[in-house]
DNA sequence: ATAATCACATACGTCGTGTATGTCAATTAA
DNA sequence: TTAATTGACATACACGACGTATGTGATTAT
């Protein structure tokens, strides 16, 4: 056999960031015990500390994961839509609906900006932010909307999606909620529009 | 003398919140020792325990009056502006502006959301957002705006800005990230006014 | 075959939180 | 005025989590 080591290792690093991520997820960062989740993977915080430096690092790496992911299903969006603005629309929707699921609301919008910082400054590079600004850079090329810096506007758009999102997964009533926010984000993004050029 | 425990109790409480905020503020939630900075305003942790129940109900405590100022200087900012359009704009740059305050920014933004929860559901009912939401709603029966529900609309608005902040907070040119995100900001928010009624 | 490496486990020290208990001053009642 | 009671706050303790230092056994290199 080539390499069973290399396989061991990659699959160690595997499985610990699986049960971080979980552990993260669901009870969060600050109550979760490393003693715990690494026993549940069947290792120790040996395994952690020698593979991530600290509790720390592994968030960082399930952040990398996860927004990996998340890059990966907007562009799977944007791709299948007719126009582009209909393809930056649903992105953004995408986006929103994203930020609902439990796991990535409580790893990518609260325990990891507070434990990690910026999320613009993150190793990860934030792939969700770049597609929009790269959807509202061919937008703009394309005279669909008005003159607006790319990256700010992503960002902007961006903290309103993930705000909301938080918004709607806390009320009383989820469907509801989101039904006027998307309603009012569609209204918000409408105005981005120049007047008279369809869709 | 009428009531002297009754204002030595006030003074405790008031320095217990003012060295929290100062420590979260700082270093931050987590890494603020409760021996440490309750030894700086002079007593001990019995008298935090005392009287906010815990780590978090002193969070909750500095949180309700940083938000409580933050209310009275948007209202004061919209209070001067010669339209209701122009206070309009001016709460969301002030609220932008805000948000770069490093300890606002830690404590409200980061920390806050993190340990608190969705920064909708705290009991200091979040000022910010329902004087956005009160100025979006004159606007609307002004006929100023598009018609976009209160306070979903000012739910992404306060995403926006207070996600813009931490970005301009983060990057390596504040002053040219800052100017780039007001920029942007003033056209997003112009969207929503309807065609041909000035301002 | 021997030596060196390294992935991972074990053992220990330290610190921080929360609770249970104690104390002393201020209020209230007699 | 004095005695009883409340309660603000301090002290003491138990528990758990993190990080580090060290150990071990298997794999790889010589």
């Amino acid at each position: 056999m080539p390499r069973p080591r290399k396989e061991m290792i990659a699959e160690t690093r595997t499985k610990l960031i699986a049960a971080a991520r979980h552990a993260f997820g669901t009870v969060g960062y600050a109550d979760s015990s490393m003693d715990d989740f690494t026993a549940a993977a069947g290792l120790t915080r040996g395994a952690l500390y020698h593979h991530f430096g600290d509790k720390k690092g592994l968030l960082q790496a399930v952040v990398t994961e996860i927004d990996a992911e998340m890059t990966a299903r907007l562009s799977a969006i944007a791709a299948k839509a007719p126009t582009r603005w209909q393809g930056f629309v649903d992105e953004n929707v995408g986006y929103v609906e994203m930020a609902l699921e439990p796991e990535i609301q409580r790893i990518m919008f609260r325990d990891g900006p507070a434990v990690l910082g910026d999320p613009a400054r993150w190793p990860s590079a934030n792939g969700c932010i770049a597609a929009v600004a790269r959807s509202l850079s061919a937008l703009r090329e394309d005279g669909i909307i008005v003159d607006i810096d790319p990256e700010a506007g992503a960002r902007l758009i961006n903290g309103a999606s993930s705000y909301a999102a938080q918004w709607i997964a806390g009320s009383d009533d989820p469907e509801e909620t989101s039904k006027k926010v998307v309603e009012s984000f569609r209204v918000l993004l409408d105005g981005l529009r120049i007047s008279g050029v369809p869709a």
